[in-house]
RNA sequence: GCGCCCGUAGCUCAGUUGGAUAGAGUGCUGGCCUCCGAAGCCAGAGGUCACAGGUUCGAAUCCUGUCGGGCGCGCCA
């Protein structure tokens, strides 16, 4: 109905320049701007586009907006057109039109909010990505809740999506994984090795240690007086963590060879990335690729993408490492990308994983990050900007952290002790269609406050349960239906609506209609949350219909009608929910 | 100190590209089940849109400054 309503104006527009009452260029670029009114007074739709053109054609906004009026070309689905305040444009839209969207609704269902808006364009998302060093806590959960939406709702609007995970499977982070896993492992097997300060030290190590026993046996020991020989000391001998856990990682690789060493790290990481995919498959969250970062060194991507940088001129050497000049491009400070030992950090990864990105002709690439890497954003655009690639094709979106409140107390969340509120304990706690429903409530860049008690109070205030029990209430009516041995028509799509003439009905059904607006909108701003708020609205548009009116109507006419509608407040709740990830239940 | 995000009803938050009388939930007050699910509906009270300037027909929205809150600023990830 919106783009119909613009088309008119498009023509009166056009009619006005060639009335000489407007010059071309004086024409908006997008667009004819139209919004949704509130609804009384100011119509269905309202556009303020003579106020925007009254300044160029040099006449007063109502003046205008009468001669826009006076040009519209007749529609069937308009009833009535004035002009209002200071100069909109306000459209009554035709009873019929009105519920045209119940029929349409009907006749698409499960693809009815789905659009052409984002004409097929390739947009990548590429979300959560945490180390996979441990399990998911609470505050990747908001990220893949938002990504899995936010790449919903792109999907639903008509963008060919790619949902993809970062793998860090390279560098430190991993090789001290495997390393606190190894040294569980020979404790396990009675070897007297201390654990040392900046392990990983979580039961899931020992866990994975305890798999390396149960297949390895004994052939992954080496006595604890050959390993720690000669190591600097740990913190709590006066030394660094830092440095004693880099070397113990170095002795490791070494006492075990390469052959041995492999077999811990690939155990090591493949439990947590099994335990990663499990925990977001349960949750909803899928992905089509899962990315090596290790693949970038071994293709020797990584390699090629310095290179590149240097042949462009924005690498010099200091002090014996290898720096990206970010500067030139609006950084602070320039960057490290090959370490004084001649390990690349994890920016050159970074690096060769944006150039890859372009390489796979995506239009748009979306990051989801933590807001916490917000430092990160300028390096990577530099570097993606000298490497000659369009810095404005990739969008940065952070995500900042949730907090969890339980009994109206803050919750405190510690990585470093191991205590740290994984999403499993979460998911858990409040099941996955809360957890999911309450982190994408709020906007992204917005802090978010978790209420653990409310997202699991089965009551009127828990906003999922709100709208999940409209969906509920609309399954039970035709239980109750089939149960009173009431026939409904076959077809809903064949039943005559003219029936709903109750201003709930027509709001209900107005309601109805905006499901695509909601789904472009959201995904224009890359907003999921959008579609939480409108759900909201559905169902309370149905629960009032529902209080003031029976659908089990005596008159038959009336009864097909009303059933009909709410077969389609059913179908929009479903799949409004669908792209939230949160399920539509049939009872609850 | 510098950078990013935020500041809207008691609380948690919406508010589209700058549009009409700033909305919702929750909490509070008062109504609504002999009837399809009361996990619901309706009504009422509740506002200096942090503050001060500026831009313009029009600002919660854009610009500048001030105040307040969160986060980040390593050859860590």
């Amino acid at each position: 109905m919106k783009p119909h309503l613009q088309s008119l104006l498009e023509a009166a527009l056009a009619r006005l320049v060639a009335d000489g009452l407007l010059a071309p260029e004086a024409l908006p670029d997008g667009p004819v701007p139209l919004e949704r009114s509130r609804g009384g007074e100011h119509g269905d739709f309202a556009s303020p586009i003579a106020l925007g053109l009254a300044r160029s054609a040099r006449r007063k906004p109502r003046e205008l907006a009468d001669a826009i009026v006076a040009r519209l070309p007749a529609s069937p689905h308009v009833r009535d057109v004035q002009v209002a305040g200071p100069g909109f444009v306000n459209f009554f839209l035709d009873e019929g039109a009105v519920l045209s969207a119940v029929s349409a609704v009907l006749e698409q269902g499960a693809a009815y909010g789905r659009t052409d808006s984002g004409q097929g364009a390739r947009v990548q998302v590429e979300f959560v990505s945490a180390n996979p060093t441990g399990p998911l806590h609470v505050g990747h959960g908001r990220g893949a809740a938002y990504g899995a939406a936010l790449a919903s709702v792109l999907d639903a609007a008509g963008f060919e999506v790619q949902r993809e995970y970062y793998v860090n499977d390279a560098g430190r982070q991993m090789h001290i994984l495997a390393t606190s896993v190894w040294v569980r492992y020979l404790q396990q097997r009675g070897e007297a090795m201390p654990f040392p300060a900046n392990a990983y030290r979580g039961d899931y190590i020992r866990d994975v240690a305890a798999e390396l026993v149960r297949v390895h046996g004994d052939a992954l020991r080496v006595p604890a007086g050959e390993v720690t020989l000669d190591l600097p000391p740990d913190v709590d001998a006066g030394g660094d963590r830092e440095i004693y856990i880099d070397a113990l990682c170095e002795r490791a690789r070494h006492v075990l060879g390469a052959e041995r060493y492999a077999v811990v790290h690939a155990a090591a990481l493949g439990s947590q990335l099994d335990d990663i995919r499990e925990d977001l498959e349960q949750f909803g969250v899928t992905f089509d690729r899962w990315f090596s970062e290790a693949s970038l060194h071994t293709s020797g991507a990584v390699a090629r993408a310095v290179e590149r940088l240097r042949a462009g001129g924005h690498m010099y050497e200091r002090e014996g490492a290898q720096w990206f000049r970010s500067t030139a491009f609006g950084d602070e400070k320039d960057r490290v990308v090959v370490r004084d030992n001649g390990e690349p950090t994890y920016f050159a990864s970074d690096i060769a994983y944006v150039d890859d990105k372009f390489a796979r002709g995506f239009e748009r690439m979306i990051y989801i990050w933590g807001a916490d890497h917000h430092g990160y954003v300028t390096r990577v655009k530099a570097a993606c900007q000298a490497l000659g690639h369009d810095p404005e094709r990739i969008e940065i979106l952070l995500v900042q952290f949730a907090t969890l409140y339980r009994g109206g107390e803050k919750l405190q969340m510690s990585t470093r002790s191991g205590e740290f509120v994984t999403l499993r304990e979460l998911r858990r706690e409040v099941g996955d269609d809360a957890a999911r429903f309450f982190y994408v409530m709020r906007r992204c860049e917005q802090h978010l406050d978790f209420d653990l008690d409310l997202a699991k109070s089965q009551s009127a205030e828990n906003p999922v349960y709100y709208v999940q029990y409209a969906h509920a209430r609309i399954c039970s009516l035709f239980r109750q239906a089939a149960e009173r041995g009431v026939a409904l028509a076959e077809d809903a799509r064949t039943v005559d609506l003219s029936p709903l003439v109750e201003p709930e009905a027509r709001g209900l059904a107005r309601t109805l209609g905006r499901l695509p607006e909601v789904v472009t909108a959201a995904s224009l701003a890359r907003e999921p949350h959008q579609i939480a708020f409108y759900l909201r609205e559905v169902a309370n548009d149905f629960h009032a219909f529902y209080n003031n009116h029976v659908f089990l109507a005596d008159h038959p006419g009336v009864r097909e009608a009303r059933f009909a509608l709410a077969r389609a407040t059913r179908q929009v709740i479903a799949n409004g929910l669908a792209l939230l990830g949160v399920g539509a239940p049939e009872e609850m």
